[in-house]
DNA sequence: AGGTCGGCCTGGCAGC
DNA sequence: TGCTGCCAGGCCGACC
């Protein structure tokens, strides 16, 4: 599932074809995919104008285009951007874009269709689209330790819950939050307002760390993700936690276990990462009073 | 207000 | 072998 680091790096793949290219087509061949709006009102606003920038925001694709049009594009599960010269085109090809220079055709894949595209016209409802919905990214300057600490001081939600919820930080998924909780040695059912201010910093540097680690190896491919050109990521070679129940924990040697936390597969060693402990439950007998 | 959970969707796989 | 049914999860909206 693209988080962050997979969607930097298809930006990074992309941004040397698409940057500065004319938008000559783009067909939606799904038109869930650009739900509500219909898609030749999408095509209507984007075709013939230039890119200026491929920009990403948490786990959005900003496409830049001229006259501050803004194609937002998400990939959500299982959402792939390849670059054309398929022979046989692709399975699950949602949408098509067609750029000047003719060769680089660029398919939308997207086998469970919940990948969107959406308009935002003008740079005021671009930054209201998103600030309705994202966080500050963790590479921000301004994600320092005090506005960790504020967000997490008024969070009771699970700390797993917490880094999932892109209102609060923007990118993190559910495999970095997997690993930046291991890194980090705290167990994801910790009540987020509870940590110690230490706990809060070093999940602040295990965040920042798990999500450069995954931009390094390119990504993780588990199962739909790839690059532009078909290339696969590295970074499932690297988990220290995530899908990988019942093998040992690389650190201690303690089994992998798989929990449910916000209804998210979650994977814990708990041994570096102990267990909250268990909330006293007194006790007193049948209730009496009626 | 804030947290949890079901729905969206389909490929893949366990189980019979 | 082939069918059924369940699971995966990012995000949103409904619910408590």
């Amino acid at each position: 599932m693209p988080e962050l680091p997979e969607v930097e790096t298809i930006r990074r793949h992309l941004a040397p074809l698409v940057e500065g290219r004319v938008l000559t087509g783009l067909e939606v061949l799904d038109p869930r995919w650009c739900e509500p709006l219909a898609p030749e009102e999408l095509t209507r606003a984007v075709e013939g104008r230039r890119l200026r920038r491929l920009a990403r925001r948490g786990k959005y694709l900003v496409w830049e285009l001229d006259g501050e049009v803004h194609l937002l594009v998400h990939l959500r599960m299982t959402g792939t951007l390849l670059v054309g010269g398929q022979s046989r085109p692709a399975a699950h090809t949602r949408v098509r874009f067609d750029f000047d220079d003719g060769a680089q055709r660029l398919v939308f894949i997207d086998p469970r269709r919940f990948g969107t595209g959406e308009l935002a016209l003008g740079t005021d409802a671009l930054h209201a689209f998103l600030g309705a919905r994202l966080g500050l990214e963790p590479f921000d300057p301004g994600f320092d330790l005090a506005h960790l600490r504020a967000l997490t001081r008024i969070s009771r939600a699970p700390v797993k819950a917490f880094l999932l919820d892109q209102k609060r930080i923007a990118g993190v998924g559910n495999i970095y939050a997997d690993e930046a909780l291991h890194r980090a040695r705290i167990h994801p059912l910790r009540v987020t307002g509870k940590l110690k201010p230490a706990q809060v910093a070093a999940l602040r540097e295990a965040v920042i760390a798990a999500l450069e680690d995954g931009i390094e190896a390119k990504g993780a491919t588990i199962d739909d993700f790839r690059h532009p050109d078909g290339v696969q990521g590295s970074f499932q070679d690297r988990f220290l936690v995530h899908l990988r129940a019942g093998e040992p924990c690389l650190t201690c040697g303690t089994l992998v276990r798989k929990l449910v936390v916000a209804g998210r597969g979650t994977y814990v060693c708990e041994t570096c990462q102990p267990r909250p402990r268990a909330r006293l439950v007194v006790t007193t007998g049948p209730r009496q009073r009626a």
